[in-house]
DNA sequence: AACTAGCCCAACCGCGTATCC
DNA sequence: AGGATACGCGGTTGGGCTAGT
């Protein structure tokens, strides 16, 4: 037997929270911390499913959040991050502290997809709009250093990291991809991207778990003792440590 | 003042993955 | 080992608000 369902669904109330479902989901996390979205609408005494109660306290109760309009600088961060990681906003919110996913997911959706419109710009490619639709190459491909070397001989593949045509660059002119290595982000984070002893491919770092792009292995066994920085080679950039939230936009 | 259209955003839904039993 | 469930994420919806007519 699986676990018991997290919820009736037939005695949970939905739509907007009141001030008092606020209070006592608040009230019940700053006693007893994040954790067991389950069985937290029943010990803390709210007629809500625990998806529900993570969402409001993740989007809208937690004290860490940022409120008030985006800034210039935060557009064009989430701009950048955008063009590289596509709809992946946790991620895109990870690199942006006190906003959350559902904040920059509707914030693109009602002012930067508008924004990179007037621009010119398709919002789903980053490319301009009167782009021939042959070259709708979309994803950033993390493609290990095999696949590479195969897609060299195919010049428009989005995976080719051949200096003189870095296809990122092109579409993110303004787009410092020198990647800093640095330790880790988690400042209590006591080991850092390394799992038995072995680095970790940047699809790995980005939390893909079991992807065919993942080069760990590759990067393993490339790597020499006294070269740390030999991680997988981000678009042809080594990029050692590989921790994401490190990356730099400059 | 009444109606309509568009905007905004909180909340819900469905799916994939992780975890539990 | 495999089914059931929890969790987390991205997509979508719906209701409140505002501007325009």
């Amino acid at each position: 037997m699986g676990r018991s369902p997290c919820c009736e669904k037939a005695h949970t109330n939905k739509g907007a929270w009141t001030k008092e479902e606020d209070d006592r989901l608040i009230a019940y996390i700053r006693a007893h911390g994040e954790g067991c979205w389950r069985s937290l609408p029943k010990a803390a005494g709210l007629l809500r499913c625990g998806k529900s109660c993570r969402l409001r306290w993740i989007n809208y109760l937690r004290p860490d959040l940022k409120r008030g309009n985006f800034t210039e600088e935060e557009d064009e961060l989430i701009i950048k991050l955008h063009s590289l990681l596509g709809n992946k906003w946790s991620l895109i919110a990870g690199r942006l502290p006190g906003r959350t996913d559902n904040e920059i997911k509707n914030y693109w959706n009602t002012h930067i997809r508008r924004k990179l419109l007037n621009r010119g710009i398709d919002p789903a490619t980053h490319r301009p709009l009167n782009e021939p639709a042959a070259q709708d190459v979309t994803t950033i491909s993390f493609s290990g250093a095999k696949e590479e070397k195969e897609k060299m001989n195919n010049p428009s593949g989005f995976a080719n990291i051949d200096e003189k045509k870095n296809p990122v660059q092109e579409r993110c002119p303004d787009l410092n991809l020198d990647l800093r290595i640095s330790p880790p982000y988690h400042q209590s984070q006591p080991e850092p991207l390394r799992t038995g002893g072995r680095n970790l491919c940047f699809v790995c770092s980005l939390g893909v778990k079991n992807s065919k792009d993942c080069t760990c292995s590759i990067a393993t066994a490339g790597s020499s003792s006294s070269n740390s920085n030999s991680g997988y080679d981000f678009l042809g950039l080594k990029t050692g440590f590989l921790d994401y939230r490190s990356l730099e936009m400059k």
